[in-house]
DNA sequence: ACGGTTAGGGACCGATAGGTCCATAATGGT
DNA sequence: ACCATTATGGACCTATCGGTCCCTAACCGT
């Protein structure tokens, strides 16, 4: 056979969707992308296509996880704190990272989704999976009673992805976490 | 004397604001200026000093603007009438521009803000005007009766302020002007 | 009419962008 | 042990980035 590769796809991915995530995609340059992911040139090019590849493939590692990630706390009952703690880890990951990344969905909605279909495709796929399960995750606390208020499910769930730019925006332009728990204290009034 | 200025500097500036907004200041190159604005380099060095600069000319342009704007439309009774109108603003940006281009101050949330404090101080002092205007507005047409909801002014501007950076990222993304104008009613319908 | 003064066109600069390519290193099968 | 095969490092490429500079053009007061 011949050389084997000296490194993890998946990891290197990883690392390269924390830079794309911080700085965006113009705002990282392929020096960034090598420094980061500790490979070279050629293992790049050779692994992943070129900047825009990459970039595509760091995205969408992203928005999985991500996905993973609330389909695992909205899971958890009761609803109405399933639905607290997942807008409550936009503030969270803001102290844990100290770095103001915001939702990096969000953050293409605005630099590269008015040029790039593929991009905006994601971008709005994001946003109705987001719907979608916090509809569900209301409807359920609806039932069980963890949450009051009796509009359309469907309705409450828009209203909060609504917000959820908002939440993110001001993240990524580093609101402070006091400035950041009234919104999103005020979001989640809308539940009750 | 001397050689007199053959362009407008306010009309300049308008074009660099136009192709900053559209493509953000790293999307922005410096012949993309040149081109908008129609001058040389070296007067734009001469008349603005710099990218930099320049950008900060112009984001504050843009700002003055939609201030003004903002004030005068809000200022047009009924209350309820007059927000809706505001909202509604967004979304006939969209199609009168044919472009995608959102809002600037929540596009340089995302880009800029994060490690430049010029921009975030900006950011934050739009949002806080827009609040400022809402409350005002709000508490008018509550007192007039064109606004149904009694909840405190303040809580419904801020919820507004929260669902605004929705709106005007979905409408940078591309979103239809179906899928804007839902958000739209629902953010509004909080109101009544 | 001319001269002092300022504006403007464009050549030029080093740095860096993304991307290609090739020589070399490292492997596993025979 | 050697060879076919693949990964890697880094030299190299062109285009473009923001920015500087100088020479000429255009003007106004005298």
């Amino acid at each position: 056979m011949a050389r084997p590769q000296e490194f993890n796809v998946s990891e290197a991915l990883h690392q390269a969707m924390e830079v794309f995530w911080q700085n965006g995609f113009e705002g990282t340059s392929l020096t960034d992308l090598l420094k980061a992911m500790g490979l070279s040139k050629s293992s790049l090019y050779a692994a992943f296509g070129g900047k825009h590849e990459l970039f595509l493939a760091a995205f969408d590692a992203y928005r999985e996880e991500r996905a993973r990630e609330m389909s695992r706390i909205l899971g958890h009952a009761p609803a109405r704190e399933a639905i607290e703690r997942f807008f409550r880890k936009i503030v969270a990951d803001v102290e844990h990272s100290g770095a103001a990344r915001g939702c990096m969905s969000i953050n293409q909605a605005v630099e590269m989704a008015p040029r790039d279909p593929e991009i905006r495709r994601r971008v709005f796929q994001d946003l109705a999976l987001i719907e979608e399960a916090l509809t569900r995750t209301i409807a359920r606390g609806q039932a069980e009673g963890s949450i009051k208020n009796p509009d359309e499910a469907s309705k409450l769930a828009r209203l909060l992805v609504l917000g959820f730019p908002g939440l993110q925006v001001m993240a990524r332009a580093g609101g402070g976490r006091e400035r950041l728990n009234d919104a999103l204290n005020l979001l989640l009034s809308t539940l009750d």
